[in-house]
RNA sequence: GUCCCUAUCGUCUAGAGGCCUAGGACACUGCCUUUUCACGGCGGCGACCGGGGUUCGAAUCCCCGUGGGGACGCCA
């Protein structure tokens, strides 16, 4: 392959089930590659096994791939399509003596395989038509249906560099003549992936290494086909926590699975460019950066266990960078969240300081709410300190009676709907409560802790008590304090 | 069983013969900070699979073992 011909690279899935993340893992490798390297990004859709392919799965992939940012660019290719094509360039490859008919039963090939491993010898069909006499187009003892098979050397080697791994090589004996259309004329994974990568012009196969093996194959049909072949780069396995290939019995593989979770994409992307590929220290990496360092030079050859803890720090460092508005339009989109009755702004106020302390988008929600309705959400205040000692809770009950009366006073002189809207911020808030704590003779936690469960409205929230009373329109604050002075 | 690939903390990894008393991150953990929950800061624990070579010198190169993974379909 001529080393200036434009870079093209495919994510090639089969739609049998949801997007597995091993998936997102190799297109997100083809993808920072063809993007590097100012090339094309291109998907094809392997459907040729009608069994098990569903249009349902076909929808899941693109739309996984969609919320992922990596959109195909050219339009996509189905394999269902181009049946037609398949048994041509087939029946070509028979006339030229490099594929031939094979009349055996799957019964008859599977005999011979199980006595091959039970001699110790790698299962393999046994060649029985390869040299059978075609030329009268007849069929022995009157059969008819056949498949048809590569005509794969005997001797020698096939070898290529792998951009990962270097130099792999097989030797010719140990491989077999494998089927390329099935007898029920639907041709087969290793045949049309050729055809199709030759088709659509791939310059590059990046995919996971369970294809090393499938390779010389491939190579075989490039040559029959008298094709220069791609460069091939076998990325290594994901594996589950048993060090077995990630599948749904070992981790959570669905991609879309994460996205309900509420994990950005960015950050799913992040953990998994890191399963296997490095720069240096840097663990955190904005897509744009992914771009700009990837390099198969620094890809690992061994599989990585997928360590979910590290997708969800990962997670929580990507949620305090982004932008709270998204976040907002991502909660509503993905989460039902819906408080009309509140301002945009206080919202996204509130996602600012929140999103600095929680992991998952998923978490958002719960934190929001209480935040959001009007009232004084119910709280069980049966745990608070103060309930040890009356007199000190009839103090620090005065003492918030204090805080409260002077803030109505000022709210109100202001006509506004909030402290921050007069100009008393997170300091002054901070000031004028320890003042109160002094002239009461009381600890800043002591008066804190009761303020602080029924002003949020739960017991953990995320946010700082001197971050939210500025914001929290006035109003509703007044309600909340009243509540805890009667409780 | 046969073939292919491979081997650094529990996990993800840095490491291209001397910079390695092996670095970083997650997790775990101690302390500090603190209005709560967190965040953060400073520490701790913790690894070169084994054996032979090559070399003045090996985590790094070679060989052999062993371990791990993958592939052996008329699945993709």
């Amino acid at each position: 392959m001529n080393s200036s011909a434009p870079v093209r690279v495919r994510f090639a899935p089969s739609p049998t089930g949801w997007l597995h993340v091993g998936g997102v893992r190799t297109a997100l490798f083809n993808f920072l590659y063809a993007k590097k390297l100012g090339g094309k990004f291109l998907v094809r859709i392997e459907d040729t096994d009608t069994e098990r392919s569903e249009k349902q799965y076909t929808d899941d992939i693109l739309a996984s791939l969609k919320w992922l940012g990596m959109n195909h660019d050219e339009p996509l290719m189905y394999q269902s399509d181009r049946g037609a094509l398949y048994q041509q360039i087939a029946d070509d490859l028979i006339s030229k003596g490099l594929a031939y008919r094979c009349y055996c039963t799957a019964e008859e090939v599977e005999a011979t395989r199980e006595q091959m491993m039970k001699e110790g010898k790698k299962p393999m069909y046994a060649r029985t038509c390869r040299e059978l006499n075609h030329s009268a187009s007849g069929s022995p003892e009157g059969r008819k249906s056949f498949a048809i098979r590569a005509k794969f050397p005997l001797h020698g080697t096939t070898s290529f560099t792998d951009m990962i791994r270097g130099e792999i090589s097989f030797p010719n004996e140990d491989l077999d003549d494998f089927v390329m259309i099935r007898s029920n004329g639907v041709p087969t994974y290793n045949f049309v992936v050729v055809v199709d990568d030759l088709a659509m012009q791939i310059s590059h196969v990046i995919r996971g290494d369970d294809h090393i093996n499938n390779t010389p194959k491939q190579i075989y049909l490039y040559e029959a086909m008298n094709a220069s072949k791609p460069l091939f780069a076998h990325l290594p396995m994901i594996l589950g926590e048993d060090k077995k290939k990630l599948s749904k019995r070992n981790g959570e593989t669905s991609t879309n699975a994460y996205r309900k979770e509420g994990y950005l994409p960015e950050a799913l992307l992040n953990f998994l460019v890191r399963l296997g590929w490095s720069h240096g220290d840097q663990e955190l990496f904005s897509i744009e950066e992914m771009i700009q360092y990837f390099d198969f030079e620094h890809v690992q050859v061994t599989g990585a266990v997928f360590n979910p803890e590290k997708l969800l720090w990962i997670n929580g460092e990507h949620l305090k960078k982004t932008d709270s508005e998204r976040l907002l339009t991502i909660l509503k989109e993905d989460f039902a969240f819906n408080h009309p009755e509140v301002s945009s702004v206080y919202v996204c106020t509130l996602i600012d300081h929140l999103k600095q302390k929680v992991k998952l988008i998923k978490e958002l929600p719960d934190q929001l709410n209480s935040l959001c309705v009007a009232g004084a959400p119910e709280v069980n205040g049966a745990d608070l300190k103060w309930n040890k000692v009356p007199e000190q809770k009839a103090k620090i009950k005065e003492a918030i009676q204090a805080l409260s009366n002077e803030c109505s006073g000022i709210v109100a002189k202001n006509s506004k709907t909030t402290l921050q809207e007069c100009g008393i911020g997170h300091t002054e808030i901070d000031t004028k409560l320890r003042e109160i704590c002094t002239q009461f003779g009381l600890k800043l936690g002591e008066f804190t802790q009761p303020m602080r469960l029924y002003v949020t409205g739960q017991p953990n929230s995320n946010i700082g008590l001197f971050d939210l009373l500025p914001i929290m329109p006035w109003n509703t604050v007044k309600i909340r304090i009243d509540a805890c002075l009667k409780s």
